[in-house]
DNA sequence: GTGGTCTAGACCACC
DNA sequence: GTGGTCTAGACCACT
């Protein structure tokens, strides 16, 4: 996998960087039991600062997207939901709303929005349910 | 128009003003040219600080949201857009991936993100173009 | 750098310090990727309020002139138009208008203002297209 | 002359009105000795609160832009420059700076802007000397 | 009455 | 250490 920080950017590291991973994940680039690369490694690739990585590391943990296994490192979930089927579709309904709000601000049509979504939408993996 | 600010969540309170004003113009709730309440009387009833009010007001404007005429008070702008195409639908291709991988994450399928897309894109204002 | 600020002027001090950091930017005096002094020590420096140089800042990373990045402090960005040729060609036209009208009133000739802006566009560092 | 004001500008309209005439004078579309419209007339025909047009008016004699003859009207002054030559071209050097600054900032050329320079400067009634 | 600016000082997030 | 957010309260500019 390869992943890029933008210095320049406002979103703080820890934020591209886990934002990178979740959508690696949600596109099937990494796989559930694949092996990430360690902080320091990972560290001294991007020139980040080590306790930045852990930072990640130790969200997407939290998120249930990755496992940590001492010793051995550090490596991807399978995907699971803790969280109620309300509370998940009280947030899905929220991030809609606000997408939707920021491509009407963008000047797009809904028709551009509909294309669009149908288009992207088949380069993810989606939970065989 | 109502108003609300959750002070114990993490995201800032001019943010969530910020986002509840452009999603209430992006879906025709508040119309070009109607006038939004005084800083100090939103203040108040929201119990926040006058500045906070005015700094959510005075980005919106920034982003062509919002007129503010000193002395009269603030008003709903006409859309419009001045960025380029290019960078314009760059911005919309990271908010559909972004969109899209918590959607994975929150273990919806493709057919539930296209049902509520196609759901949700009724109920906004798009420009006609 | 070298920031000054008047006090006893009816510009607004960030107002002052946005245009002196612009305009050290167009003469190339402040480097893309050059560091900006911290908020507390130009506060400290200039005997100004932190949250007034904090104001100026944001502004110009919201013009686009500077990057901030929390923790790091604030750097000067590489120069990049996102607004359209037409509104930009507008508001040159704009500008071009109101510095001409001045330059009547303060009873110079064409000669004269056609001179002086051949000598200044040499000062300034314009990009190479 | 015809006088047009933005409600939606962040500019204050005073200031609109003030930069509109003297715009005109400067390109003598307005000649010195001419009668301006009363401050009712201007007032309805803009739709304006008359003190702001006699605030306009005020400010412009004091600039010595116009004259009130009380009981006849307001007429276009004599354009003449009281303050020393030094400080009007130090006047002049700064709007100088400030109008390459943005030139900067909008991405345009060193060429871009001597021609329309040179193009604008026609336009205008430059005092002979 | 409206919004705009500035100060003082607190607390949090990021690296 | 860095910048970001918020409050409290003062004073000014605009209509």
């Amino acid at each position: 996998m390869e992943f890029q920080v933008d210095v320049a950017s406002r979103v703080p590291i820890y934020r591209q960087l886990r934002s990178q991973i979740r959508q690696a994940v949600a596109r099937a680039r990494l796989q559930p039991g694949e092996q990430l690369p360690s902080v320091r490694e990972l560290s001294s690739r991007l020139v980040v600062n080590p306790n930045t990585i852990a930072r990640v590391y130790t969200e997407l943990e939290r998120e249930g997207v990755l496992n940590t296994r001492p010793g051995l490192g550090v490596f991807v979930a399978e995907l699971k939901n803790d969280t109620t089927k309300k509370s998940r579709q009280q947030r899905f309904q929220q991030l809609l709303d606000e997408f939707l709000t920021e491509a009407v601000h963008l000047g797009l049509s809904d028709d551009d929005v509909l294309e669009s979504v149908a288009k992207g939408v088949k380069k993810f993996a989606w939970q065989t349910q």
